[in-house]
DNA sequence: CTGAAAGCGCTTACAG
DNA sequence: CTGAAAGCGCTTACAG
């Protein structure tokens, strides 16, 4: 029960060899005979041995710690993201520096931990970073990734849905089913995810010269249902609505539904992330599946696999309708 | 460029003094001349140089992290949760390492890097740990506070809301109110959220010599959707339903009008955790708040002011019933 | 295959 | 107030 924990020398004593012997031991592809190894090994497990990992990290300026930064929002899909962050990244042996934030652009004091502890790379989601930040981060040679934002200017790697893409396939299929009273629930109109689903889905429609609604939303549910039911009660039926994201469109659903509105044969409603809850047996959601697993995969790859490139790399990956009950 | 991140040497040299008196400056309580604290600062303003936290960790055995384990489920409360701890412990300045689990028992070696990295203490949320784990855990004088959870032969401190006396006053109201056909619709059933839940409510009616209906699900939206709409196929029209958490709740809500019954005048119900989306307009469910932010500071507070406890410390807190519209 | 030694970047008695 | 030195627990050339 004394505060010091059990170290290799601890171990190389009892089991009469160096501490370096103990050390290789732990190191795999160091050479010790199988012998002194088996007995090691033994001795360790009793005492219930295991290398220090601060100590490792220090001599070999490698901490196996990546830092995930995360912003703190409703958008469940975030969750989902985080739980395969963090399982993957255990997969290849790395720990997981773990700072929720409030900020759309995270600020220097939340990444200094990051700094301290030595993270080998950065992952920021759903937010983004200040240049200022992003230079300090260069100068201390570590790696960052933003996952589902970019920035033009700023100079980092960034793995997001092709989301421009996504919203043009959407007002696609909008457009041949032969709707022409549309609206679009835009999220926070500061992210790269709004803008470019706003724009993907508005250029369409402005080269086709059909005029569509924007209804400024935050991403919420509260301020989609408000914003829906406020539009069906001044009147404008829409027969499209899309969202920003799922919660967007599961609240423009809920408002419609109080009004009596028949979906989808009134109203056709399409959401963006494929949320669990989208799939819920009441709502039954139309959406847009982002790519999730292969969007972590690739953020990681990046991050970890590539880590001096200074020329960032912006990755778009697609993803695939999912028609369920709100489109027809 | 290069690889090495700048030391404390690097700065002593620039500012001719030790490292030891860098070290100083950087040691809140050490005494520094006025002028070289200054002189320090400003060089190592120049170079961009902080602590290492790894070296620090090394020499003082003390980390400034701390480890929290997750479990991978559906209820939002969690990620409530989350964001609260790694914010307050941000502030008292440790930092978190953060592992999500898919299991209902913590295993060892989702517990090994947390161990390795010397964490101060860690934190379980919303899941068990194998007493195997617990002893090894207290063999290496990490302490361990359990969040939402407990069991009787773990030798740990923990933290939840008083699920059976909450139970018990839910029962009271409906009792009350003159309800007597009573439904009841469990969480996972090998949780002790769910198990205390069901005890308080079920010993109030038995008490009284009042049967009420178990529906066995397992906390989550869909279960509790298809076990709701299934009842009242085969014919079985409750006055109060009452769910073992928020999603559960809202599952049988939404079954519930889809069978087009009217809540609150016909079937009242009750949820638990009062998580954000219980307030969504649609929803306005009636809940049970736990006391989410109390709850988070008693944790820490065990876990971080009182570590070398031994005896187990059993936390209970209340909460408060959030009356919306879903009871009357 | 193995040990002694240097060193990662810190903190903290110990002198002065 | 300040510097030299020891030491936290490791890894890794360097010899043998």
């Amino acid at each position: 029960m004394e505060k010091r924990s059990i170290s290799a020398k601890d171990v190389a004593k009892l089991a009469n060899v160096s501490q370096s012997t103990v050390s290789r031991v732990f190191t795999t592809g160091a050479s010790v005979s199988e012998k002194t190894r088996k007995k090691v090994l033994e001795i360790a497990e009793e005492l219930n041995y295991r290398p220090n990992a601060l100590a490792r990290g220090l001599i070999k300026q490698k901490t196996n710690m990546v830092g995930l930064a995360m912003k703190d929002i409703q958008n469940p899909f975030y969750h989902e993201v985080l739980g395969m962050f963090t399982q993957k990244l255990r997969a290849k042996g790395y720990s997981v520096l773990f700072v929720y934030t409030e900020n759309e652009e995270i600020q220097q004091d939340e990444i200094n931990h990051f700094l301290e502890y030595n993270v080998e790379g950065i992952i920021v989601t759903d937010a983004l970073l200040s240049s200022k930040v992003v230079t300090k981060l260069h100068d201390n040679n570590i790696p960052v990734t933003l996952f589902n934002r970019y920035h033009k200017d700023l100079e980092c790697n960034s793995v997001s849905c092709d989301n421009i893409n996504a919203a043009k396939e959407i007002a696609k299929y909008v457009y041949e089913k032969g709707y022409r009273d549309i609206v679009f629930i835009t999220g926070k109109t500061n992210t790269s995810t709004s803008r470019d689903r706003q724009k993907g889905f508005m250029d369409f429609f402005n080269q086709k010269g059909i005029q569509i609604t924007i209804l400024e939303g935050d991403y919420t549910y509260d301020k989609s249902y408000y914003l829906t039911k406020g539009m069906i009660e001044s009147g404008h039926q829409p027969e499209v609505i899309f969202g920003a994201n799922d919660i967007t469109a599961i609240g423009a659903l809920d408002a419609l539904k109080e009004k009596n509105i028949s979906i989808p044969d009134e109203t056709i409603i399409i959401g963006f992330d494929n949320i669990k809850m989208s799939s819920w047996p009441s709502y039954m959601l139309s959406t847009w599946a982002q790519p999730m697993e292969k969007m972590v995969d690739e953020t990681i790859n990046l991050l970890l696999t590539d880590p001096k490139t200074i020329n960032k790399k912006v990755l778009k990956l697609n993803g695939y309708f999912i028609h369920r009950n709100t489109t027809k």
